[in-house]
DNA sequence: TGTTGACCGGACAAACCGGTACGTTTAATG
DNA sequence: CATTAAACGTACCGGTTTGTCCGGTCAACA
């Protein structure tokens, strides 16, 4: 009866241990993969032992959809937290799209486990179903784009759908493919420098997919 | 001196080995990653022995070596091939753009390779100095851009790396992670229909960043 | 046709790694 | 303080996987 409390007051504290092994794993299985990472080579990183990991997970696939829940959730949050309805068509698509560039540039981690998520064909994501974010994200979307098409600031018959899969496009790869892009054109694409140019081009490419013409057609 | 053509005309041929081994190896590495595809499995799918592939690679690394080279080998024969120059900027833009969504489409495995080197970090790759071919498709987008710029059919200033980078997300991202959209959006990327779609889409959305608007626009 | 050397295959070895058994510590509670 | 259950650590097991060994085969060429 007095067990909630209890559960919560451990000093020996359970959920300091699992976000500490989520911490690391997070890093262990972007930079390796599933596969590639080794649970004693997390375990080494924190401050408790490979055993906890089965304790707390059960197996190593167990810490890997945690992690992966966990990157989802973080990527709702910073996705979700932002009111596009006090701005103009316009001016809300490109906060949108840029928030969107942020937090992927923010979570470089997370890039790479979805990278790896579909190395696997999405084996594991296809066992947690808490992403209704990405429908709320083109829910978002979809009333821009319904807003700027009734004002005629916007195209309209465009598919948020495309849209959202080029925003998308367009801010992770950038991201995930550092490593690549980087070797073959010989620039520090992490440079903060490269950052804000790439930023504002993405930008600027989805606006001018969006963006109404001057002699706009109509069918 | 009879050397040469005592190589070609083995009929125990390693090069034929040696080819077979590469594109069962371009699958497993694809779907699993290097640290998931099994050396064991690669052999077992082949009509050749795992033998072989320590006898002709050295080891699992040197085999995923001689993967990645080969397909940025076939991604470089594949995007070279055209001349673009016959064509209005814009046909040009619109045709080269066309054509690397469908060199995309055509070796997802490659896509899922570069997605995997990305993962680790391009460890791999660096050991490979065999891609000279992106520098020549900048070249030729370059050149594009300039000409669509002087006869005022593209919009001037334009960065040809960001657009190269630009082509490359929207083409890269689509093949890539058809597993995780699949998932969270419900559709069947793969099928036709879907991804002439999204060709079209890519195309336009590039073209909308490149073309010069309204305004300054001739033809 | 016999020799040579590149090519091949299956069995084997050693390391590696996920997972477990079992014992110990900690903190809340009576 | 004794009890209890969660949290934790150590040592180890057993299957898996990379890489090797050794004997055999086939094609080219003298």
């Amino acid at each position: 009866m007095a067990q909630a409390i209890t559960k919560e007051r451990r000093k020996r504290d359970s959920s300091a241990t699992r976000a500490e092994l989520i911490a690391i794993a997070t890093d262990e299985f972007a930079e390796k993969g599933l596969a590639g990472a080794r649970v004693e080579e997390i375990a080494a990183r924190t401050a408790t032992s490979k055993h906890m990991i089965y304790y707390h997970f059960g197996s190593k696939d167990g810490l890997y959809r945690a992690v992966l829940e966990q990157a989802y959730d973080e990527f709702r949050v910073a996705e979700g937290s932002f009111d596009y309805d006090d701005l103009t068509a316009l001016d809300a698509l490109s906060a949108l799209v840029g928030a969107t560039f942020d937090v992927h540039a923010r979570c470089p981690q997370i890039v790479r486990i979805i990278m790896a998520e579909n190395i696997n064909c999405g084996q594991q994501i296809r066992s947690i179903d808490s992403f209704q974010q990405r429908e709320l994200a083109l829910d978002t979307l979809r009333r821009i784009l319904d807003r700027g098409a009734a004002d005629g600031t916007l195209r309209s018959g465009l598919d948020p759908l495309q849209i959202h899969l080029t925003v998308s496009a367009l801010c992770f790869h950038y991201i995930a493919n550092v490593h690549t892009f980087g070797h073959v054109f010989e620039f520090d694409a992490h440079s903060a420098e490269h950052m804000k140019a790439r930023r504002k081009e993405v930008v600027a490419t989805v606006i001018s997919r969006c963006a109404a013409t001057a002699g706009e057609e109509k069918r």
